[in-house]
DNA sequence: TAGTACCTGCAAAAAAATTGCAAGTACTAT
DNA sequence: ATAGTACTTGCAATTTTTTTGCAGGTACTA
């Protein structure tokens, strides 16, 4: 699926800066900061629009919001809604994808647990381990 | 356990202004933001200090971040290192716990999954849904 | 192709996070 | 109990991040 028909299936309009933005997203092989984001499309896009265009595009469910445990929230695309889960080495920060997660189990155990909840839609998973340079 | 002797034996000195913001995280029922933390305890500790001290009890493992989905990162006091999970209502943000997560066999597939690592020592999970109410 | 609702960039401001340093404090071993 | 020492804290100042308002520009509709 191509970044134009992404923010239409979203409802989003497809704007050059919207675009540029979502395009260099999909390009990360890791999840990225916004200020990074800011910084790096600096002379194509305002940091302005960046922060607008993050929100957008979380509201509408097609970026995800990811904590690798830095401190700071990460960013990827999510064209499908659920993206994968990643296993970050707390030595050195690498990342690795990993997409197994036994939802069905999870979220109807959790389901389960959550008084007081009608219905569990989504999740956000994360690992921390030591990769094999560093252990 | 108490907060001095949680902190002693994580290897930090029990310092009044410590013992004040592991306490005051103590006694959240949600997870809170460095900001909201600074904020209530303004008149015991002073904003740097906030950010120091959840800074090392972070490296200590004693307190553990949490994405609740905000954009924000909260923090929430984890005295046995693995802390339980949440279900977070994407309409009105109401948080429930949840403790069963299956931690062994998410463990296993993902380190079976994810290339390059040795180990994997801990995770994050968070669930998103609609509570009774907004459903 | 014109209309309109939505987006963007700019400038400015507010809020959050970091840094350096001098004074204060917790813990250790007398 | 006490003095030494290394770690902590508060303050002031700075830097970075995020938000806001508004005028002009642009994507989409009919």
């Amino acid at each position: 699926m191509d970044i134009v028909s992404l923010l239409r299936d979203s409802g989003l309009r497809a704007t050059k800066s919207r675009i540029a933005v979502l395009s260099f997203l999909e390009q990360q092989r890791v999840p990225i900061s916004i200020s990074e984001i800011a910084e790096k499309l600096g002379a194509v896009v305002d940091p302005v629009t960046v922060y607008r265009i993050i929100d957008a595009a979380k509201g509408a469910g097609i970026v995800k919001e990811v904590n690798l445990g830095t401190g700071s929230i990460s960013y990827e695309l999510a064209p499908d809604g659920h993206g994968h889960h990643h296993v970050v080495c707390t030595s050195c920060h690498k990342i690795a994808d990993v997409s197994s997660c036994h939802e069905e189990l999870l979220s109807r155990d959790a389901l389960k647990e959550a008084r007081g909840f009608a219905s569990i839609t989504g999740h956000s998973l994360e690992f921390f381990g030591l990769c094999k340079s560093c252990s």
